[in-house]
DNA sequence: AATGCAGGCAACCGCCCGAAC
DNA sequence: TGTTCGGGCGGTTGCCTGCAT
C-alpha cells in the first residue's frame, strides 16, 4: 500500500522560485507562522509543493539565516563535527547558527572536500590517504543499553564507562547553550564558547573553560572537541533543546 | 565573440520516522 | 496493530555563472 503524493505534482510550479512567490510566502509566514506545510501553498496562493515550500524557507528565506561566505573558524568547525557525525548534516548545522543542513552539504561536496583531498586526508575517513588500511584509534559511542556506554579504543586499550542513560539527542536551531552573563562577566566568549562549546580544546578565551569546573583543576581536565571529557561525550553540549 | 567546461548552489526526489487515528 | 499522513533528512540533479580557450 504505497503512500499518496505529498501534493498534486500535475498542478505545481517546479524549479527556480520567481520573487513573487518568496514575498508570497514571506508574507504568509509571517502573517500565520510556521504550520502545515502540506496546506501552505493552497492558503498563501501559492502553486508549489508543501515541501518545496518548506525547503524555500528553511534554506532560503529564513529570517535568521547568515548567509555570506564561511569563515575559516566554521571551515574548521565543520571538518570536527563531519568526523564526529558523518554526513549527518541537520546535526552539523545545529551547531551552527545560521547556517542550514542543506547549505553545509553543499559547502562540503564543493569546498571542503577537495580541500581536505588537497592536504592528503580522505574526506571520508579523515585519515591520511596514504595511511594504510589498519586498526586505528577510534570512538564508538552504542546508544543500545539502557545505560549508555562509552568505548574509546586506542589501539588496544580498551576503556569501558557507564554513562548517563538519558542522553537527548533531540535537536533543534536554537541558540547554543550559553552561560550565564553575570557568571562570565563582561568579557566576550570565543568563537567555540559561542557555540556552545565549552570546555572545548579550541576554546581561546577561556572563559566558558572555567565555568563548572571550579572543584576539578579544569588545565588538567581533558576536554576534547564536543565537550568530549577525556573521550567521555557531555552530552549538555550536544543537547539543543 | 563564441564555445566548452567546471564549479557552485538551489531545488527536487525518495526514503524514513513518529504521531495520529 | 496496521495504515496514513506530515515533516525531516541525505543524496542527487540540473541550471546558472564565470573562466579558459
Amino acid at each position: 500500500m504505497g503512500r499518496s503524493p505529498c501534493c498534486e505534482k500535475a498542478h505545481t510550479n517546479k524549479g527556480a522560485w520567481t520573487k513573487e512567490e518568496d514575498e508570497r510566502l514571506i508574507a504568509y509566514i509571517r502573517a500565520h507562522g510556521e504550520g502545515c506545510w502540506r496546506s501552505l501553498p493552497k492558503a498563501a496562493g501559492l502553486l508549489r509543493c508543501g515541501k518545496s515550500c518548506r525547503l524555500r524557507w528553511i534554506n532560503y528565506l529564513r529570517p535568521d539565516l547568515k548567509r555570506g561566505n564561511f569563515t575559516k573558524d566554521e571551515d574548521e568547525l565543520i571538518i570536527k563535527l563531519h568526523s564526529l557525525l558523518g554526513n549527518k548534516w541537520s546535526l552539523i548545522a545545529g551547531r551552527l547558527p545560521g547556517r542550514t543542513d542543506n547549505e553545509i552539504k553543499n559547502y562540503w561536496n564543493t569546498h571542503i572536500r577537495r580541500k581536505l583531498l588537497n592536504r592528503g586526508i580522505d574526506p571520508v575517513t579523515h585519515r591520511s590517504i596514504n595511511e594504510p588500511a589498519q586498526e586505528v584509534a577510534s570512538s564508538t559511542i552504542s546508544f543500545t543499553d539502557t545505560n549508555m556506554k562509552v568505548k574509546v579504543e586506542e589501539g588496544k586499550d580498551l576503556e569501558t564507562e557507564e554513562r548517563c542513560p538519558d542522553l537527548n539527542l533531540e535537536l533543534r536551531i536554537s541558540p547554543p547553550y550559553q552561560l550565564n552573563p553575570e557568571e562570565i562577566g563582561a568579557k566576550s566568549l570565543c568563537f567555540a564558547c559561542s557555540l556552545g562549546l565549552q570546555n572545548s580544546k579550541d576554546c581561546s578565551c577561556k572563559i566558558g573553560c572555567n565555568f563548572g569546573t571550579s572543584t576539578e583543576n579544569s588545565s588538567s581536565v581533558g576536554y576534547d572537541f564536543l565537550g568530549m571529557k577525556n573521550g567521555i561525550l557531555d552530552y549538555r553540549s550536544l543537547e539543543m533543546k
